[in-house]
DNA sequence: TTTGGATTACGAAAAGCTTAGTATTTACTC
DNA sequence: GAGTAAATACTAAGCTTTTCGTAATCCAAA
């Protein structure tokens, strides 16, 4: 029986996920350098996230010159469902009409967003017929 | 200048919130009630929980008789819009409909839940035309 | 092939989260 | 009011996460 790790990523992780994704693949010095101006991130502690992430299997790397180039091992397409399926169960009553219904209920909510996501839908709607 | 705390809920502390939202309030006897046979946590444990989240201020309590009894501080609809939010900031560029997308490509979303969303948004495009 | 600047590996401090034990308080009963 | 069963307050241990320092390693260049 395996122990069930959350396999989600931490917040800190995530931070460091969004810029591999942005830059494709990248070295400690590359990611560290996508933070904002006000991130005070000491070198090693970038290191050492990137080295847990390949520790989770989020990234693996590969040996460039002297230095490591990490490579995302999880698209951001599948971890975004992946967080909205962990959204929806912990918060929606696992009913993602009704996480739908909280967003767009937001008032913030732009017309042109809505007609966006009813798009979207109507689109998938007419797409699979089976 | 005030230091931003997080204003999400931990894990732990969003299982008892959803009993709480769920009772509409309730006893630390009447919230572990609530959870799932095989998970075994010490009654003080969940005195302890229900403390922090009074202090963090997710609720309120009332002394009766020798217990307190907790109230939720917040609504579980502006909560799942506060998580909505902090996801979408995260891992959707800020951009709700690209969150919808995400959702309605999953396969496993039924046609019911589909047609679901769509009555959803149509209603909300309609009802405010300005 | 030694030196020097950069990178990585290791370890551990600091902070936050989860869990629970012990001691104290509470309110009811006799 | 003393006894008692239940609840709370306090405290801390054990994790995980976040951060970074130190030491070892690596490559390039003299």
């Amino acid at each position: 029986m395996k122990k069930k790790k959350s396999d989600l990523l931490t917040e800190v992780e995530l931070e460091f996920m969004n810029e591999l994704w942005a830059l494709g693949e990248g070295t400690v010095r590359e990611v560290l350098a996508r933070l904002p101006q006000d991130r005070n991130l000491a070198y090693t502690s970038g290191a050492t996230i990137l080295r847990i992430l390949e520790q989770k299997e989020f990234v693996t790397s590969r040996k460039e010159g002297k230095s490591h180039v990490y490579i995302p091992a999880l698209r951001k397409d599948a971890y975004q469902s992946r967080s909205l399926k962990d959204l929806s169960a912990k918060l929606f009553d696992d009913t993602p009409a009704s996480l739908v219904a909280r967003l767009v209920n937001d008032d913030e909510l732009t017309e042109e967003a809505l007609g966006q996501i009813r798009a979207l839908v109507d689109r998938r709607l007419k797409n699979d017929t089976g």
